[in-house]
DNA sequence: ACTGTCTGTGCTT
DNA sequence: AAGCACAGACAGT
């Protein structure tokens, strides 16, 4: 599970940027250097390559970000920054309230590119292709390998792909239980969406899994009973397929309606959990 | 070519 | 004022 020792400057970074995001903001450089294995000036340096940017930057970045995402629900303020690891109300205000508002050149220079992990594996419906940041599964998609590539590099444009097969070996594994049929773990999850698709989304990951909903049930099941069509493009939009079952919703009529990965892969993933 | 040590400078707290 | 991050210079492998 945990690798060894990074060794390439793209997989020291990402560790580091991986601890940063677990503490969700900086980190002291020594204490990032004892997971790099490699020395402090190193690891400068490695971020001045990869990233263009320094580790401490970077961290501010993390807690920033974070800070941002965390005020725009929170009912109180106060309560996000403290929350997103600001000592004081004061300190936020000194550090994050200018980058909040920041210039396009600052964001650039302060917002340096994600890490993302990926991996890829055969299952019993196909190549599946899963990307992940720190914070739990991006993405996921079956096909051919190098569309599936093509596809994620055009859907994180910014982002570092760095190939962790080992990171990811947990992962994969529930990918491959939940291709042919069978249950797995929860996988935490690390995606964007409007709160529609949230909803819709985490309405899906309650049918049970050998069982399917209609459209209109599971617009029935978010209280937006008369937006059946805006589930099935937020089901389209699913961007962690498999995980999110979005496969389990069906027509009305008893008709598979439409899959984006394609309706074959559908038709063969839920006969496969028809039959355990 | 890549990496670690030493070091001066300048931020941050 | 003290501590730390940063980056240049240099040397070892």
């Amino acid at each position: 599970m945990t690798s060894v020792p990074p060794t390439t400057p793209v997989q020291r970074v990402a560790a580091a940027c991986r601890l940063m995001h677990e503490a969700q903001g900086p980190l002291p450089v020594n204490t990032l250097i004892a997971a790099t294995g490699c020395s402090s000036r190193q690891l400068q340096r490695d971020f001045a390559d990869v990233l263009d940017t320094t580790p401490r930057t970077y961290g501010r970045s993390v807690r920033t970000t974070l800070a941002r995402h965390r005020l725009a629900g929170a009912t109180r303020v106060t309560d996000a920054i403290y929350d997103a690891g600001y000592g004081s109300v004061r300190a936020f205000y000194e550090e994050a309230a200018q980058r909040l508002g920041m210039s396009p050149r600052d964001y650039a220079n302060g917002a340096p590119h994600h890490v993302l992990l990926w991996s890829i594996t055969d299952t019993d419906i196909g190549t599946v292709m899963a990307v992940a940041a720190p914070q739990g599964l991006c993405s996921t998609g079956i096909g051919e390998p190098a569309e599936l590539m093509e596809r994620v590099k055009r859907e994180f444009p910014a982002a570092i792909l760095l190939r962790d097969d080992g990171a990811m070996t947990d992962v994969m594994s529930a990918l491959v239980h939940l291709a042919a049929g069978r249950s797995a773990p929860d996988l935490p999850l690390h995606v964007q969406g409007t709160a529609f698709q949230a909803r819709v989304w985490s309405a899906l990951k309650e049918i049970p899994e050998g069982d399917t909903r209609t459209y209109a049930e599971v617009a029935q099941s978010i209280n937006a009973p008369s937006s059946a069509r805006a589930v099935a493009n937020a089901c389209g939009a699913n961007p962690t397929a498999i995980v999110v079952p979005c496969h389990r919703v069906v027509r009305t009529d008893g008709s598979l309606g439409g899959y984006y990965w394609g309706i074959e892969i559908k038709r063969d993933l839920l006969q496969r959990e028809a039959t355990p």
